[in-house]
DNA sequence: GTCTATAGAATGATAGAC
DNA sequence: GTCTATCATTCTATAGAC
């Protein structure tokens, strides 16, 4: 009966967030903790594995190294969480649970597919640049998932590359776009959204929103895309003087 | 005089290789290792590191397996490397100048910047999809080279960049690409082409060079290029029917 | 240049007191 | 829930024989 039930995980028993779905704007990874996990420990031990994880890696990360972050002993992080394959999971979990939402939200609002794929490509790269540390944890540490975690993971994924998937054969079918690969371009762009891992910083001079609004528009390009709201021709003389 | 002067690393006795720059074309990465290293002992331990780095990750990675992987003992590969770090950066520099001898190969070609640029986006895809594994290693394991490496290995990096860059505003001043922000089109667009390391397969159906040549297609859309080896405007009906 | 054997350090995780 | 102390394992790298 009561012999070694074994201690329900930390996603397990993630608190259900209606500020996510209602509205409220998730302003950092500190406030989406917050919202998802009561214990003030553990929140400190989810930022502390980010900050390792992003700057080290997984494997080369160490839980005393968390624990220390977190201002824990090293015995501490085990009383919340039964390893360190678990600690990657729950923050792997609660960041892709995120971004679903972020996309799925955009992918809602009414529009024709041109102004859906828009919105979904801005929110799409706009979450990760905001999100960066977090994000690219849950991008390059994936492998170091077991295979049970990372099929939960996928179906996240997945969801999202349906998103992209529906709006451009959506403006394909309407005639606004213009793809010879539907499959092929959608794995394109929505690496591309990714992408923005890799080189993006807060203390540059793009916002993650900005940096959102420019990509939404490579991509409307890259589709042959018919419309009003952008104006294709422009000085480059005049655009470059806008940044750098 | 002879005290303990320190042995030189594997990069510093890199054979110079005639063939590459000469037209002759690298297979896969045994052929490149071929070319560059003689001893067949190291070329092993380096096949079986960047299998083990690109499966596991550098830290994750033992010595033990790699040694296993290459059929010596766990200290025969310190005969020939200094350390686990050196093997990574030996892997990271032969490939990293392989691929920055390909994109200027092709940025010597003659042609207006949209011949120019599609040729180069051509190579730089085709080439990560090629030496997937290996490039897959240079880019994510980055991270874990020293400060002096890291610094050696980005002027691969930034000459790559700047063929892109040059190319662009290239367009731009000629009138054929209209770009809102150079620099930022430019790291988009280079991102774009690496981003095919997380889902390129040699066993899917599309070669290094199709995928190379979808992608430079998908880049001149981008860039609003006008180019004349191109119907922009295609049947969806029949251009779906081409792939999948 | 390759081997066996092992030093020396760090790590993930646990035991048990409070 | 948090601590101190520690086990057991694994890993990089070296010593020294052949």
């Amino acid at each position: 009966m009561g012999l070694s039930i074994k201690k329900r995980t930390i996603v397990e028993r993630l608190t259900a967030d209606s500020a996510i779905n209602s509205g409220g704007v998730v302003r950092n990874l500190a406030d989406l903790f917050n919202r998802r996990i009561e214990s003030p420990s553990i929140r400190r031990i989810l930022l502390a594995a980010v900050d390792s994880f992003s700057k080290t890696g997984f494997h080369a990360a160490s839980t005393r190294d968390i624990a220390k972050k977190a201002k824990l002993s090293p015995a501490a992080v085990y009383v919340h969480f039964h390893s360190k394959e678990e600690l990657l999971y729950t923050v792997v979990t609660i960041i892709s649970e995120w971004v679903y939402d972020q996309v799925i939200a955009a992918s809602r609002e009414h529009g024709r597919p041109a102004e859906r794929l828009r919105r979904v490509v801005q929110v799409h790269v706009a979450s990760h640049a905001a999100m960066r540390t977090a994000m690219f944890v849950a991008n390059f540490e994936f492998h170091s998932l077991n295979a049970t975690q990372r099929k939960k993971i996928l179906r996240y994924r997945d969801a999202i590359e349906q998103v992209f998937e529906s709006c451009i054969r959506a403006g394909c079918d309407e005639g606004s776009f213009h793809v010879e690969n539907v499959s092929l371009t959608r794995v394109a762009i929505v690496s591309l959204c990714v992408s923005v891992l890799n080189w993006f910083s807060p203390s540059g001079k793009l916002s993650p929103e900005k940096v959102g609004d420019y990509y939404a528009d490579l991509v409307l390009s890259m589709l042959n895309a018919q419309t009003s709201h952008r104006d294709v021709v422009q000085s480059p003389a005049v655009s470059n003087a806008l940044h750098r």
